[in-house]
DNA sequence: TATGAATGAGTGTTCATTCAT
DNA sequence: TATGAATGAACACTCATTCAT
């Protein structure tokens, strides 16, 4: 049926059926028929689209960590040039108000969990952290000898993602404005006085 | 011949199956054939002892929550009458070797999780956060005004929590030392100095 | 439920199922609902028993092949020591009723056409031919030198599937007299005179 | 622009490649999404043209069947005018390389097997078998009283019928020249000595 | 004429649960 | 007390078919 051009939009929707599903009622029971159903479409649509169950996990979750990675690149690229006002917009990224809702938290916080037992999922988290902290360490060296930049990209990445999930674990609202500036002093601590 | 005394033993060997299942498979994977074989039993078995499979996890959960109550009572037991002392045997407690190995935190990690759809699972998970900061309170409140008591036990237990999970989120070992060592100073930030 | 020993049991019905079905509905509907229905049991046990349907398959494949196998050798058993007696045998077995009635001429010619396209089941056919080879090849080399021998079991072989394919083709009753004088008069055709 | 004659273009290509596909993959396998990709065309065409797969089907065996009827047709039409030569060219036309190639002989296996339990498939194969049959008596007619001719007909059209899936099961070539000659023997006894 | 998006019935399989013993 | 045979609902997936364009 020549609705042509539709395929992206169905990939579209199936993906944001998918993380709606999982923030609702939980992987356990994120059956195809349950996404498919939110999606407004059948269930035999996701292979069609996706090849199967785990196609369409996978690329849920590609979507959030590129969800994550487009956030982060905003505001790098709209920071200042030198190395403190960068590595506060890759914090602020992480902060963004896209990644810190209850909604996001709990999805990831899933995945998460899901990417300890399944290969597939743990590639694509570990390719994540990589780049977090490979986009630190870049401008901690420009400041740091480069044994000192890892260091402390790799201390940042970790208080990153642990005030993250800090967050998500206290079900409330996450408090950003507090997290930024328990990373902020972490990284003023790493900075040499002259680069603050 | 009844073989008296065998329900305890039962249960611990599939509550022990159960915990060491979810460590090397994952949630998603742990049926009850899985475990049964692992605790060297039948399958029509669980449904015997814990009335079906969600029994069983919910006795699981249990027992890693009483564990982690179990080391924190021994240290608070153990440690000296000062506020200061009793608070540092909470946190003592919370990062006891058998809470912060891996496989431990695997599995709280997934428990963590599922009860974000499960009610059975977050009402232990709830009760669990009550214990902490009604734990911590108790001893804040014998050196500090109610309300500052409250606001220092709940700051308290949001770091307890968040290392906890830094640290699983890490991967390799968890560095007891250095969570204990923030921990302290959280603590001495929020106790009066008289109270040091 | 140890009503123990119902594994062989249940196995059994679950092959004689197997094989009405695909004699009655053919292969392409022999689902294992189907098959399980005629057996009286439910879907799942077929799983259970077989590790899937094609688990059930081939076993019931093989019990076809066993039964042709059984009927053989106790002809030969039974048969004078004469290189030509034995071979007769084969041929009589070959030809033994419960080989050639309509349902099983069915159930084999499905098979057959399969086994074009299945590994496992083009296996066991290819096992089955090289024993029935190997077989004849055995007696002829009583009475004719190596290669001759080989060349005689090739075309005896050749000439009991071409029969009976041929029977199974014409769709009425098998003339086992018909068949059987004319594998006879193939098999004196290839032995020396003096073996006669 | 409608492209006039596209339609016999189409299912020309369509049951090419439903025959080469049954050839190659089975008939299990012969999906219409492989099929139809096999023509270099979209699945909807199919019903379109054929009705549905069924249809399809059907016209592919329709095709081998003619191709046989045309193969003994035309060496009829070409052989002299006695009983004996319009007989053997009917011999000769169902050992026609375009019959006896391997591939040939998969799909008429696949065709044959699928007919025993497909009523509609099972008619065009019963079709077939009286045409063979009414061809040779017609001729036997010419040279025998009518039961006479009948059972001729009916003898050697099993023959015909028998070395041919004789030929399928041996998996190697065809021996033409051989299933010809027992053939010709079998004819020769059935046509009194005058004929000959 | 031909496409390809979409459906939904049907399939094999898994698995928690039941129950006779 | 404990087994393991058996069930049946739920699942992911396949595929012939339909239909708007």
């Amino acid at each position: 049926m020549p609705k042509l051009g539709m395929p992206p939009i169905r990939r579209e929707q199936l993906i944001r059926a998918t993380l709606e599903t999982i923030d609702q009622v939980g992987l356990a029971d994120a059956t195809i028929a349950e996404i498919a159903g939110r999606a407004g479409l059948s269930a035999g649509i996701i292979s069609h689209y996706f090849g199967g169950k785990d196609g369409l996990l996978n690329a849920a979750m590609r979507r959030i960590l590129r969800q994550l990675h487009d956030a982060v690149a905003e505001r790098v690229a709209a920071a200042g040039e030198s190395p403190r006002d960068k590595l506060r917009a890759i914090i602020d990224g992480n902060f963004d108000s896209t990644q810190v809702n209850p909604a996001a938290m709990r999805v990831w916080l899933t995945f998460w969990a899901a990417s300890m037992h399944d290969a597939q999922l743990r590639r694509l988290q570990h390719a994540n952290d990589r780049r977090l902290q490979s986009n630190l360490a870049h401008y901690f060296r420009r400041v740091l000898p480069a044994s000192e930049a890892q260091k402390a990209a790799r201390g940042l990445a970790a208080m990153i993602d642990g005030l993250w999930l800090r967050g998500s674990l206290a079900g409330g609202e996450f408090d950003v404005a507090r997290a930024r500036h328990t990373a902020y002093e972490y990284l003023d601590h790493y900075l040499p006085k002259s680069a603050h």
